[in-house]
DNA sequence: GCTCATTTCAAACAAACGTTTGAATAGGGC
DNA sequence: GCCCTATTCAAACGTTTGTTTGAAATGAGC
């Protein structure tokens, strides 16, 4: 059922003036349609049927590929975010050869982070972007499906980056850096996931909206001097009223 | 259309042994239920029916009462947004009077953004818990209705606050202070809408979570130091591999 | 050129959706 | 006690949903 596709179908019927070169196959076709449409639309208000006229594939051929639509939907995410977070893994144990016995920064240990998204966004043109925006979704999204699925993908890598903010902060306890590691993902997700959020902020630059290198650039100072932070005693927060 | 019933209904039909006092009327019971129930599957996945099963209402009452599904949505977010919007800025402003000529300081100004909301999370007990995590959805959904929504209800507030900023942080450029700015928000929106988020980053505190409390006397903290970062100049990130 | 597993396709499935309808019920104002 | 408006209710509206079905088409291996 899920083996490599004997031969290219040839169902150019519906787009052949439009696009009149049809190298995919079926399979990447839907995969590609419904990685924009989830984007744009959410995963509940994303209907089989969009994606796959979208497509330009057959409606079965969603379930025959997939087997179902939350199945689709991991299969959209598993594509790029498997590779992204093995390159980080591998990024940081290449920055901390690299580096010795000397301690890894932060913004290093963040560029470890940063990095492999911004390939993603730079490679695949349109649509890494479009992934790098459905991940960010996900990760708000209350279905447990694909609450489930996410932490399954990430508990490696966060596991791993977590010991590596543990070295280079040494004087941040344990349930402390639990937070911070948690809030840097949050600021990270957000940003990403970010098409319009600005105009909740305001202040549009639209030459900066939609480039991720910049914004990232911008991010990183941000999320390293937070973790760098002095911890609060107890009594932080009294005075201003917490 | 919109006026106060004349009397409260006697609908005990359904829930009178579970909760034999039904004090709250239609509307309410409506909003409650929508509330708790949008919050735990999202718009798209929250049919009506499930919502007014729930309220132990009748299906019509939704459309009868608020006209249209989204309008509901609306109506639940507007609940308690408005009130709590209207005290950040009013305490914000408050603080100002206070300091006189003296500069109010990041953690100062973020603790107007704070108190308030935490005094929706402990006021309205479960409710208001609730309400908390539906906003944190509520800003990564791409329905364009919602967005529209969020982004008129928020405008007055951000920019408010955003000209505290600015005076707080006078070596920090505008554009550079929009960016952090949006930053806060999303590290502030992902913490209030993660409820088992925690999972995914591992290091499980059952005694904090659900204590937003403690949670945001975490977060402040870390902002501030954000906030108050060395702004990047064009050649970092350089170093790093950006 | 026949075989056969793979893939495509049109059609249909039951279920659930938001919304509307028109009658039944309620209760304050006179 | 009657009028009138507000509300509740059961039922049905027409769509749309994800999924399944069985036949048609495809193309490499022999």
């Amino acid at each position: 059922m899920n083996t490599v596709p004997r031969s290219v179908p040839l169902n150019r019927l519906q787009k052949a003036a439009a696009d009149p070169v049809e190298t995919t196959d079926t399979k990447s076709r839907i995969l590609d349609a419904a990685e924009e449409l989830f984007m744009e639309h959410g995963f509940e208000a994303t209907s089989l049927r969009l994606i796959t006229t979208a497509a330009g594939v057959n409606l079965a051929a969603a379930n025959y590929h997939f087997g179902s639509k939350e199945e689709l939907f991991q299969a959209v995410l598993t594509r790029r975010l498997d590779p992204m977070n093995r390159d980080r893994v591998e990024l940081l144990s290449s920055y901390e050869a690299a580096a010795g016995k000397q301690l890894l920064t932060c913004e290093k240990i963040l560029a470890a982070m940063f990095i492999p998204a911004l390939k993603l966004a730079r490679d695949h043109e349109t649509g890494g972007k479009n992934f790098l925006r459905l991940l960010g979704r996900a990760y708000a999204d209350p279905a447990p499906f694909i609450r489930e699925f996410l932490s399954s993908q990430y508990s490696e890598m966060i596991a791993r980056f977590r010991a590596a903010f543990s070295k280079a902060l040494p004087h941040i306890p344990r349930e402390e850096l639990s937070w911070r590691l948690h809030f840097v993902m949050g600021a990270l997700s957000f940003t990403l996931a970010g098409t319009d959020v600005l105009k909740v902020i305001g202040q549009y630059h639209p030459e900066e909206v939609g480039n991720d290198e910049l914004i990232l650039k911008r991010l990183a100072p941000f999320l390293a001097a937070g973790l760098r932070a002095p911890v609060a005693n107890a009594d932080s927060g009294r005075e201003l009223g917490f």
